[in-house]
Parts: structure tokens; sequence; C-alpha cells
RNA sequence: GGGUCGGUACCGAAGUGGCCAAACGGGGCGGUCUGUAAAAUCGCUGGCUUACGCCUUCGCAGGUUCGAAUCCUGCCCGGCCCA
């Protein structure tokens, strides 16, 4: 009994087109599927900061879904390249964390890792067993295999050389290390967001310098964060992999609507007939893009958690902001004495400080059982039993 | 090593002796609206004070002055040019 030949190119044709944001070179990495000889997926990370968010899922569903045709994931814990900080699309330097700090961090990150890609089907390999052993001979050797002008050519370290930002040579050997991990473990496959590209690249230079079949570029793209910007710490609009369901689920709601196709293309298994559906349902007004959202809030909450928390995750949300009733769990705030409603504010860490509570009361983001608080003289008694509420979001009842 | 330019609040960026808690933009937070924690729109955005007001902040440390983010000296950090 063999397969239809048809499914399984159409399987290959959208493991190599869907979520994807460019393959190098696809005819060679299509070549080299088609034989059926297992790859070696190499997937570095450094160990800096730890937290992952649904960005990075992209990379690790395409993981395993290699994965499930047999391939084997190399995860590199880039120890070394932790110490410099990858310079890509970076304007300054990065400080450089202790050993302790790396070790920590990289168990934080396999544990995320490994709620997407299959820890059976996954090698991991730390830098320091090659670069351990390293000397200044192989260092300088490697130094001497790339040229400044190379270097240059990367948008990065142009823009900052061209803006006069500080650029340390120490940077400049980011990419080297990167290129040399594909060396030692062989690499058929290198993965990555579009941010890799030049240092993947550069893996590939590398081997072939060295005689080694060079490996394929396997580049996915990085998401906008749920306000349209880059996904990002720094801005906030990440939805992070070990949020609650609850929080996850919120997070995805308070997406912009433009990139609703998008996620449901790259990090669902909705069938891209159905994505295009509802593209076109949303341009034409046919369908409330909220409804939309709360399929894809539960699709996701239900891959990091399981079904039965995407459902009670929606129920609170339905609850808290359609229905706006209060939400079920409202942390109990205790006073000993009569405390004024200010205090109360700050002490129950719903502002950070008198003049922030008293700016909020101001501006009539402040209730108590939902009556909005006027001026500063209210004040609250223990046992009072009283939700005090400061914007739509952030409750505290108070005992 | 020499010359020169620069370091301002969460970020970017004005301000170059008093009108500066410091323009403007972004972000954040809050209000309104809404079928969404979308969009739109309005407001707030150092701390303490019911309030008058007071206190701390413009790389760091001193100094000049009635008064300094603004002037002077030293130091630290970064860019560029020259070597």
């Amino acid at each position: 009994m063999s397969l239809p030949l048809g499914a399984l190119s159409m399987d290959v044709s959208e493991l190599l087109s869907r979520g994807v944001a460019e393959v190098i070179v696809e005819s060679e990495l299509r070549t080299r599927l088609q034989s059926g000889t297992p790859l070696r997926l190499k997937q570095g990370f450094d160990p800096t900061k730890p937290d992952m968010h649904i960005g990075h899922a992209v990379g690790l569903r395409k993981l395993r879904a290699f994965q499930e045709l047999g391939h084997q994931v190399v995860l590199i814990v880039g120890d070394w390249t932790a110490q410099i900080g990858d310079p890509s699309g970076r304007d300054e330097t990065r400080t450089r964390l202790s050993a302790a700090e790396v070790r920590a961090n990289a168990e934080t990150y396999m544990e995320q890792f490994f709620r997407v890609v299959d820890r059976q089907r996954t090698e991991v390999r730390w830098q320091s067993e090659w670069f351990g052993q390293f000397t200044l001979e192989h260092a300088l050797d490697l130094a001497g295999r790339f040229t400044l002008a190379q270097m240059l050519s990367h948008e990065t370290f142009r823009k900052r050389y061209e803006t006069g930002a500080p650029l340390t040579i120490l940077e400049l050997m980011y990419p080297m290390l990167q290129a040399y991990d594909s060396v030692a473990i062989k690499a058929d496959v290198e993965f990555g967001g579009t941010d890799q590209k030049f240092n993947i690249l550069a893996g590939r230079e590398l081997m072939a310098q060295l005689g080694m079949t060079p490996q394929q570029v396997f580049l996915v793209p990085l998401i906008p964060g749920t306000d349209g910007r880059k996904m990002s710490k720094t801005f906030n609009n990440t939805v992070d992999i070990r949020m609650p369901p609850a929080e996850m689920y919120g997070r995805i709601m308070s997406m912009s609507d433009e990139v609703l196709p998008l996620y449901f293309e790259v990090l669902t298994d909705v069938p891209m007939v159905e994505v295009h559906e509802m593209k076109m349902a949303m341009a034409a007004g046919q369908v409330n893009p909220r409804d939309l959202k709360m399929r894809l809030a539960r699709e996701i909450v239900a891959q990091f958690h399981d079904q039965a928390a995407a459902a009670a995750a929606e129920a609170a949300f339905v609850r808290q902001f359609v229905e706006r009733e209060l939400p079920e769990d409202i942390p109990n705030f205790a006073i000993k004495a009569p405390a004024g409603i200010v205090e109360v504010l700050v002490a129950a860490g719903l502002a950070p400080s008198k003049s922030e509570a008293r700016r909020l009361i101001d501006g009539g983001g402040v209730r108590v059982d939902g009556e909005r608080v006027e001026g500063y003289t209210l004040t609250l008694n223990p046992g009072a039993n009283v939700v005090v509420q400061v914007g739509r979001r952030k409750f505290v009842r108070v005992v």
C-alpha cells in the first residue's frame, strides 16, 4: 500500500510555505526531504532572556512538524554566544551574564521549548562542548575566514557603524561562533527567525569553506505583537507561553484585528482555505472580528494548556468584558483599621503611588462596588467587603 | 595620545542662567464610545500634600551665582576626525 503521491507532496508544500518567511535553497531542501534520510535540524538559542512568547512558537511548531516526518532536532544552548549577546536588530551592546544565570535561563528556556517540540527526538548540545576546547589558534583561524566587508553587509552592523553607535569586535564574533556551531553538529538545516538570516548564512559560508555540505536556511516570520508592532517584551505586546490561560486568552483578545489572519496561519492548524475565507469575510464586514478572535484565543490557549482551560478562560472573558460582570476570582485585601481610599489603592497595588491614585480618581477610573469615586475623602472600614476597581481590569475585594 | 561633538524623564527628542517637574512624539494608564482588553476620541503621565505648597530629578562629583538642565573645573561613558 503506497501513499498517494499527491497528498504527500501537498504536505511538503505546506510545510515549506505556511508560516515560513524564506527557505534557502528551497529546491535543495525539497530534494533532501524527499530523499528519505533523516535531517539534522539545528535550532540555537541564547540563554539570556528565557521568556518565550508565541512568536517563538511559530518556529517551534515547524520543528515539531519536521520531527513528525522523522527528522532530528539538535538544540544548541548558546552558553558562549550568550556571553556576547546577539547583536542582530540591536542598537546597543548587551550586558554580559554570569555562568549561573546562563544555566538557570537555559533550564527555563528548555522547559518552554519542550512544550511544543518533542523531547524524544531532540538532541541537546552545549556550545561549551566545542568552544570549551577552543584555543586562540582556533579563534584566529575562525576570525580569518570572514572579512570586515562581509560583516558590514549585515544591516545591523552597518547601521550601527554608520550612525556612530558603539560596535565592538566581540560582537562581530557572534555570527562566526554561531556559524561554527553548525560545523560542530553537522547541521543539515538551521532554523531561525528572519532576523537570523545573516547568522545562518554565515554558517553556510563556513561549512562550504571547510568542505562540508552547506546547511539549508529555514526562516520563519517574526510575527507582530498584539498591537501590530513587532512582538517584543519592550513593547509589552507579547503573549507569553507560560501565561496562565485567562491572561493568555485576554492578551489575544486585545490584539489588533488586522493581524488575525496571520496568527491563524502561523499558530494554528486551521486549513488555509478557511483562513482565506475569514480574511474575505472580515474585509466584507460579514463577520465580527471579535468572534474570530475568540476562536483564535481558544485554539492557542488549548495548545499551551488544554481544551478545558481554554473554555474556562473564554467563559471568564465573556463574563467580565462582554457581560461586564465582576470576574470570579477577585483577590482579597485585608485592612486592619479604617483607611482612606487613596491609601488602599496604593497598599493593594492598584496604584503605584498616592499621586497616581489621586490622578486615577480625578480621571474617573476608580470605582467602589461599581460606584465611581469622587474626591479623596472616602474611607473604607475593615470587613467592609467592597470591591475596589481601577479601570476595567484591576479588582480587589477589601475585607 | 590630540582635536571635536555628545550623555535630559519608560523610549526618542527639545531646552543652553530665572517664565523648567522640564516642549513635542511614542509608549503606558484612565475616561467615553463599542458586539472585542480592536478601532476611534478625550484626559493623565516624578514624589508628598484635602489644599496653599513643599521635596527630589536633566551622566557623576565639586564650584560660580540671589538663582543652574543651562556657566566653570575634574571625572566617567560614547561618537567622529587626526595619529
